[in-house]
DNA sequence: GACCAGGCACATC
DNA sequence: GATGTGCATGGT
């Protein structure tokens, strides 16, 4: 037997550690539909977003950020009463009156700047149409939401995904938690490694990722709070 | 009454 | 660039 040259050696250990790579990503690969077939069976379709316009979905992901949706739709009912569920009358209407409305919300101050700060932008750069927004491709049009303030990461692509059926994977609090406790991210992954996970290993279907999303919102809520509730968990066995 | 919820920007180190 | 903090209501 003969002994390799170095660089026969250099190759033999890179075409294992491809190998690795990717027996590791056919691993997770599995591992994220399987998931997915589990949850989906569970839970059966979720028809996500609760809303009914591409325009009340925006709204709906500005102001359910870090809050609970039963009060977001409060705030969505008060905006709908009042009339105001239009970018032209909803930009018009007094800062005061805007907070008013989007209480139950919470941080209604805050809130009511990042609705401004959208509506600004929707009817600057779209004439206030957001279907025109929408005719926007993809990479482009997330860098421009990312750069209004008070849009970040979770907020661009949930009104991508679900106002404009863009093929994007939304990450939020419970996709990380979730992930985290079944060892397939660590704690320090940020959004992009998380999005980037179901992207690469999954097919960019917006129903997919629609439903995804959904589940994993729902699993969260009910099983994987904070203090887990693993043994009625339907992905206690992966 | 404490804890939590479908984040984000900004200050500070 | 990592870490901490303010923003606030309503349900459990």
């Amino acid at each position: 037997m003969h002994s390799l040259s170095p660089p026969q050696a250099a190759g033999i250990a890179l075409t294992y550690q491809f190998k690795s790579e990717m027996k590791k990503s056919r691993k997770i690969a599995n591992r994220l539909l399987s998931m997915y077939e589990i949850l989906n069976d569970y839970f059966g379709d979720l028809n996500w977003w609760p809303g009914e316009s591409p325009f009340e979905i925006a709204v709906g992901a500005i102001l359910t950020q870090n809050t609970n949706w039963i009060n977001v739709e409060k705030a969505i009912t008060n905006l709908k009463s009042a009339n105001l569920l239009s970018p032209g009358r909803l930009l018009k209407e007094k800062d005061d009156t805007v907070s008013r409305l989007i209480r139950p919300s919470g941080y209604y101050n805050v809130k009511t700047r990042r609705l401004k700060a959208f509506l600004g932008f929707l009817t600057s750069e779209y004439g206030g149409i957001i279907a025109r927004m929408f005719e926007e491709e993809l990479p482009a049009l997330r860098e421009k939401l990312l750069r209004v303030k008070g849009i970040g990461e979770e907020t661009a692509d949930s009104i991508l995904l679900y106002g404009g059926g863009k093929p994007v994977f939304v990450v939020d609090a419970y996709t990380r938690r979730i992930l985290a406790r079944h060892g397939i991210i660590d704690d320090d992954y940020s959004y992009g490694e998380i999005q980037d996970l179901f992207m690469t290993h999954l097919a960019p279907d917006i129903t997919l990722y629609n439903q995804y999303h959904a589940l994993l919102v729902n699993t969260g809520k009910q099983f994987c709070r904070p203090e887990p509730r693993c043994k009625e968990c339907p992905l206690k066995e992966i």
